[in-house]
DNA sequence: TTGTAATTCGAACGATCGTTCGAAATCACG
DNA sequence: CGTGATTTCGAACGATCGTTCGAATTACAA
């Protein structure tokens, strides 16, 4: 039922159609079809995945899959849209527990890395695929991308102390750099390599407060 | 001639093809070729886009595209290609300038967003379509990428002062955060709305250098 | 102008893809 | 058990794509 602000477009699919009792088993074999799909996409490529292919890995018929899903955009878009409502709502939880302006910004961070640890053939696709979103699908992730976006915009306000009201300038800037630090992770991030997620956040947060050049005096 | 360095497949093309005389005019198409093919692809992404479509608008016939081009993959690995080393070179140019690491750095970031705000469609490709080249193509890019990493690298070395060897730790996540904010720079930079590329630069640097946070005492 | 190499074209082939549809199978429940 | 809704399947259609190929056309040197 919380599921079901899916596809909107004419043709239905098990997430969308109304029912009188969503049987859980029918859901729950959804969320295991969108990870396949996750997986297949983040690996190939939106437009080289074929739905033959994400049936195919679950043993589930091509036309099964579209009992499921509307249509290819569909299952694009609810992997998108699913993964970045769960993403604010966590770090919604995150920004308004207290604390200093870098303390609640290092809990962002971590939170996002974490997040991507979790989830990166959703997050990648996040990232390498919103512009294969068409019409309707693009714009309802991008209301949820830009409160993101706010969420964490105004933490580095808090930071850098300026206060803008809507951070166009320096802030906006700011943001968008960390948002290139976060977002860039998945080109090279490896837990063996890397060392944990709350590391990395850390190095993260002292770029970002006190930059790499060593303390000039004292 | 200089541009001979092409494809490796067993397929030929006009810029693999040994030639007693290399017209100019032969090979400036196919400059022009790569442009658009670039363009195209920079918008609907490498699998969306069709050669057949590249070709029309240019009124060029399918079959004419593959006198130019061995195949769709070295297509898109001619414009990788091209697009890194030109980059490399003009950086190392600018690299081996003298100046403090802070002053190189500047100039590198200038550098790469400059050289990002010419080629739009073709640093877009690099970026996001990388993983779709295959094989050899894609070992032959990554060769040309790492070269550049060093050069980035050794500069932020030498600004914070720690002097790895070879970085492994620190300095090379430091890298990263600054190539995830350079890269992220075309989902947002625009001229009229962001100044010109210098000014981004200097907010970079500054973030870099100092972090953006206020300064605790004087 | 003649001959040779370079360039362009158009048609065709095989493969793959997204989508539809109706029948069959399965499940929940009286 | 029986009945109606839910789920699954397999075949088929139309469209698009990358690639090949040989003939036709053009450009350049002798």
């Amino acid at each position: 039922m919380h599921l079901a602000r899916g596809s909107i477009v004419a043709a239905t699919s098990v997430l969308t159609r109304p029912r009188k009792q969503s049987r859980d088993a029918t859901l729950q074999k959804a969320d295991t079809l969108l990870a396949a799909a996750a997986a297949l996409i983040a690996e190939k490529g939106f437009e080289a995945t074929a739905i033959r292919d994400v049936g195919r890995r679950l043993e589930v018929s091509l036309g099964g899959m579209y009992y499921y899903f509307a249509s290819k955009d569909d299952l694009l878009f609810q992997i998108q849209h699913r993964t970045f409502t769960a993403l604010l709502a966590e770090q919604e939880r995150v920004a308004e527990q207290p604390g200093s302006a870098e303390d609640r910004l290092h809990r962002l961070l971590v939170g996002h890395l974490a997040f991507f640890a979790r989830h990166p053939n959703e997050m990648k696709i996040c990232t390498f695929e919103l512009e294969s979103l068409k019409g309707d699908f693009y714009d309802r992730v991008l209301v949820v991308r830009r409160r993101y976006f706010r969420l964490v915009a105004d933490v580095i306000a808090d930071l850098t102390g300026r206060r803008e009201r809507k951070p166009r300038g320096h802030d906006r800037h700011v943001t968008l750099f960390v948002f290139g630090m976060l977002n860039w992770a998945f080109m090279w991030y490896q837990t063996s390599k890397d060392g944990p997620v709350e590391a990395v956040a850390a190095e993260m947060l002292e770029l970002i407060v006190n930059g790499a050049a060593p303390r000039k005096r004292r």
